[in-house]
DNA sequence: TGTACATCAGTGAACGCGCGTTCACTGATGTAC
DNA sequence: TGTACATCAGTGAACGCGCGTTCACTGATGTAC
């Protein structure tokens, strides 16, 4: 064969690589075949050999996009609630989407998007909330989740809102309600704070 | 002239109207000029006659949108902290985006968009900032603001992850916990729960 | 009251463009002899 | 060791399609006389 054993798999690996930064600056639909093809040092044409169609690549990118912030995280040794909190809600990550959250950047893409696609997004998100609850310091393993939920919903939501805010001095603002709303929600419950799992219908 | 006088601008309020549901409902990117205008009964090439550009209308879609869903709450006298979140995050609101929140459904496509879009929208949000900002019970008027930044990011954060689970019962948990978590960040502060603005940078 | 004309919101064909996708082809390499 | 051939990742022209935008035209009405 003409290339190096492994070669096929190296180079699809760097198009995802690329793929899934690519997806996150752009949004899923801006972003185009030929561009992500060209950050990969190819042409169009080669795409469907290594990829069954867009559809395809953005699932198999999603994965890629957060497995990236995850090993990041991890080589910054981002341990603790506090650490996680506020490493997410910083200036760098809100102007450069490509290095941040895949869910910040593309949830509501994802949404209109077909159910196969939305369950790979959802199965790495959980292993995010469950990172995110096992810092969470009090109750059983449901109430647990259901904090690292509003307490992702906050940082997610906070992203979004300081990427949007063109102010500095108030995007700046939104960063720091993040944090402080995050950690907030991550302190031991200080009574019986709404503990109460079925009050909300 | 040939129609009654203003049904110029009853034709491009009708324009506005369906557009601020469409574009809600697929996204700025993926809404087309032709379907809006088919939605409001007319042909694409009419279009221009009353808006500059796509760009000139989506600036003026966020801003009737944001009406809709104000005028929306208050025909149903949303009033109160608890009132807000809880219609805020119900199943209907999640399943019929075109009727909902308008950052919720397009904020981070907003981003991508030309300062003077992004200012028109956070304008509106704004707004809504301050009609969360004054059920906060404590706090003066920056730290109520703070407040209202974190309670809004959860409710709409919550509101996507709700969208893209395509689990029911994982999306109505999702719900559930944002409602907990919003209810949770506007309850009056137990001890002196985090009110030192400067401890976030 | 009746006719000619001006108005202008709306029509629909056409524009260039970029998209996702297909496909005949290329050409450097590994293999066969 | 040297030559002919098979392999297959990658190329780039071409496909149909829908986009935002332009523009010559339409035709029902109000106005002028």
């Amino acid at each position: 064969m003409r290339y190096a054993k492994g070669h096929l798999d190296a180079t699809r690996e760097r198009i995802l690589q690329k793929a899934a930064r690519h997806l996150r600056k752009q949004g899923l639909e801006r972003a185009g075949i030929a561009d992500l093809m060209k950050a990969a040092g190819l042409t169009h044409g080669g795409f469907y050999f290594h990829f069954a169609s867009k559809e395809d690549l953005v699932r198999e990118a999603i994965n890629e996009a957060f497995d990236q912030t995850n090993a990041r995280n991890e080589r910054r040794g981002m341990h603790g609630l506090e650490a996680i909190v506020r490493g997410y809600l910083t200036p760098g990550r809100r102007d450069r989407p490509e290095n941040g959250c895949a869910a910040a950047a593309l949830i509501a893409e994802i949404a209109r998007h077909p159910v196969s696609t939305r369950r790979a997004f959802m199965a790495k998100l959980d292993r995010l909330l469950e990172l995110i609850g096992a810092h969470v310091p009090t109750g059983d393993a449901t109430t647990r989740r259901r904090t690292a939920i509003g307490i992702f919903a906050v940082m997610m939501g906070a992203l979004q809102l300081a990427r949007a805010e063109p102010n500095p001095a108030r995007s700046k603002q939104i960063l720091e309600s993040g944090i402080d709303a995050a950690l907030t929600l991550g302190q031991p419950s200080p009574d019986a704070r709404r503990s109460n799992p079925g009050d909300s219908r």
